[in-house]
DNA sequence: CATATACGGAACTGATGAGTTCCGGATACA
DNA sequence: TGTATCCGGAACTCATCAGTTCCGTATATG
């Protein structure tokens, strides 16, 4: 969005906008936002973390809401390859193989921002959609994919259910993170695989 | 809370303070709160909807987060009554019972109530504990007693692990809804029965 | 080396909302 | 009927924060 490709649109002349540190700053604003949420983040506080001046912020988004909606819609670019992903040759291990402990820590830090936003997708449309687009849709392709290698194989139903299949996953884990404030560790994801997602995709996981 | 039982604690000259308009406060409360979350609800915003003042607001609750732990708190009343839930003699019976409009009505608007206060549930263990009382507990104990029922019944395996089952349904719902932001209709609820909870209960459902 | 521009930072403005105070009117009680 | 008290409502104070302006400095370009 605005973090890329805004050389022209300018007056040209003199030395072109220094837009080296936009990364920065779209990131202390997530990180404040996973913080303190949508209200309790201040203009200040992003520019203060992002060593940058509040007028530096305003020189590059034009308030606070388009800042926001920025920040969140780049956190859609460091996401999975859907074309490199495990393939470990049955869905167990495939969905196991997706936990990693950074990718834990990239979909807590994920799960915080959108507790900070979610009282605002109510009523901002654009906002919700970038949500979706950068912390729902990702994780879900990748699901999606997992899902249907399982189905080509023969390993589960071919009338599976697989929009709803892959809801579970985030579900759970949003659920526990936000709602019951539990921790998500190795051993509730790989519980979660085997008690509910395995059974729910047809398969029986009896000793 | 509050809103019971003040009758001591104050000067007992002349008459005593009319708290038989709490209860509309604490609701018109809950709509604000749900409508427009924690940031965006004022204390006149609330006292106008319950046709009060702002004063009379803050002779009752001593601030805005008080008045907000307190209507939360309140919602924990109006609940399901443990010995009269429905029994009809299988888990699927029994879950399909617990579906009716007014509840699916009344879930909504508790999660979105929930929506409008997650940012703050990691900065005050007060609400957290408050909306986990309200908003997560009760439900999860409807659904141990009919997981309990099922495994006296021999219906799915005595070792199920019952507090895991019992979120699957509001993970679901609550996903769903806010993050999603698609409708929560019966439907999606006998689907989420039938593709998910119950598999994962142990109980194969293939035609 | 000169200059134009964007930088970080600080000092502004204006709006908004939490919390307080005050008032005229209603009402329970004696 | 008198009076004490609480009511709804309006008018305040004060702090915070979005957004703007200004300034002295750093630096890329010529």
């Amino acid at each position: 969005m605005t973090q890329v490709d805004q050389t022209e649109a300018k007056p040209r002349l003199g030395r072109k906008r220094d837009h080296t540190r936009d990364p920065e700053i779209l990131d202390a604003a997530l990180d404040v936002l996973s913080e303190s949420g949508y209200d309790g983040m201040t203009i200040d506080m992003v520019a203060t973390r992002a060593k940058a001046g509040k007028a530096t912020v305003y020189r590059r988004w034009s308030s606070k809401a388009e800042l926001v909606l920025d920040a969140v819609a780049c956190m859609k670019s460091n996401e999975f390859d859907l074309d490199d992903l495990p393939d470990t040759g049955t869905l167990r291990g495939d969905l196991v193989a997706m936990i990693r402990t950074p990718s834990i820590r990239a979909a807590e830090r994920k799960l915080k921002v959108m507790a900070g936003i979610v009282s605002m997708i109510a009523r901002s449309p654009e906002l919700a959609s970038a949500a979706r687009a950068a912390l729902v849709e990702p994780r879900a392709s990748v699901n999606r994919v997992l899902f249907q290698r399982a189905i080509d194989r023969g390993e589960i139903p071919a009338d599976a259910d697989i929009e709803h299949l892959c809801m579970i996953g985030p579900a759970m884990v949003a659920y526990r993170l936000l709602m019951l404030g539990r921790p998500v560790d190795r051993e509730f994801l790989i519980s979660n695989i085997d008690k509910v997602i395995l059974p729910a995709a047809g398969i029986r996981t009896e000793p």
